[in-house]
DNA sequence: CGAAATGTTGACTATATTCAAGGCAAGTGG
DNA sequence: CCACTTGCCTTGAATATAGTCAACATTTCG
């Protein structure tokens, strides 16, 4: 699924590379507010950003998967806009801070990677924008949950048996569909009881596909797109 | 506002520039779904970015004004997932399609711009996931009037006496904000009785920054940034 | 084993939507 | 010059969706 590297273009990225890094789930990977916030590919485990309002009400922004390009957004701001959390385990790859500027100059196709993944992501969150305003509670749920299933079951296996992984909480789910908690919870159930799908010991099936995809209403050309890999 | 450009660039970006085009208020500029779509720099004028659902629900998902570079996404997937139409008249700037490429192997400086320039309009998206998904009515709309507000006093006087043109109907502010055309009707005129705005002739004024600030809470360090054009 | 996080549920309330009119201003065609 | 249309703004009444609050159950984890 990610596009092949050249080996001038991976040298040039390993030099760039600071030594990986292992952080247990529930770290906060960028501070809300943080200057000289970390540049890093996630590598795997589940992540997302977020912001908060004076009081403590939180947005969920979007949720990072394995091969997303994180903190790219502190480059046009002196700190942080937002905050970033792990979710699970994860590995990171982290880059010297320079390194967008850096992978520019001396890698145009990397670069040129760069943007796309950042127009990607933006994509991302024009359909969470589109949920939010737009859908209701059911279609939120649905939405999201389609989503994400194809996202994780692109980056592994495409058709999972015993559906994919999902270490989402039902604040998480609420907190990124602008829900209460309450209210999140009662519609999961509602689908749920449907038969539209099934969490269960923190996996995903999507039991009714065509239900959920008739209730979410997202476009889709079916084949995963293949992404470029920084 | 804008950094300058070194004329060698200047001079490249030329070549790669189609003809300038100036196109009335209302029309669309690209079409939801459309492929092949085009590649631009907003010139001058307002335009916005929508989603629509098969039901006919829209939501706005970000206003355009003069420098942004507009059809990154259509980058990134075969057809464009979102609309574009110009609010006032507009004059556009529009690129070869493949222009984002060249841009990025014969210029990487600007190919960095555009890197910028889209993590610059995620970073607006941010915010208007947060105002959709946790804002109140009114919290919305002060963010909303906020935030254009001072983009557009950005771009031209930076302490407008009269205000700034603001082409915005209700029912796109309701199709921003993710709320009925009533309850934004009701909610623009609880401010304004409150006295914090004004909207007359198609100009806003701002006349209790405080208290739209309070309202809104929003990160802002106050001096406006730069940013680059392409 | 106890504490903390997460999930579950009901009763009540509130915010925002829907529906239905009507007004006003600008543009159009007879 | 005047009906007529069209788009946008305005408003009220009824309704619905989702939020709040308050428990309690269950699971996880140290």
């Amino acid at each position: 699924m990610f596009a092949p590297i050249a080996d001038a273009h991976r040298s040039m990225v390993e030099a760039l590379r600071l030594p990986q890094q292992h952080k247990p789930a529930g770290t906060t990977l960028i501070a809300e507010g943080q200057d000289e916030a970390p540049l890093f590919t996630l590598f795997s485990g589940w992540a997302y950003r977020f912001k908060t309002l004076r009081d403590g009400r939180r947005q969920v922004l979007n949720f990072l998967l394995p091969g997303d390009f994180v903190g790219l957004q502190e480059k046009v701001a002196d700190a942080s806009l937002h905050g970033v959390e792990a979710l699970t385990d994860v590995w990171l790859c982290p880059f010297r801070r320079d390194a967008v500027w850096q992978i520019h100059r001396e890698a145009p196709e990397l670069g040129y990677s760069i943007t796309w993944l950042a127009a990607h992501e933006e994509a991302l969150l024009d359909e969470n924008l589109v949920s939010v305003g737009r859908r209701s509670a059911a279609e939120r749920i649905a939405t999201l949950l389609l989503v994400l299933y194809k996202r994780a079951a692109a980056l592994l296996d495409p058709a999972p048996r015993e559906g994919i992984v999902f270490p989402l909480t039902q604040q998480l789910i609420a907190d990124a569909m602008g829900l209460s908690l309450a209210h999140t919870h009662r519609t999961l159930r509602l689908l749920e009881r449907a038969g539209l799908h099934r969490i269960r010991d923190g996996r995903l099936q999507i039991v009714n596909p065509k239900a959920l995809e008739r209730l979410a209403d997202v476009w889709d050309d079916g084949r995963p797109a293949i992404r470029p890999l920084v």
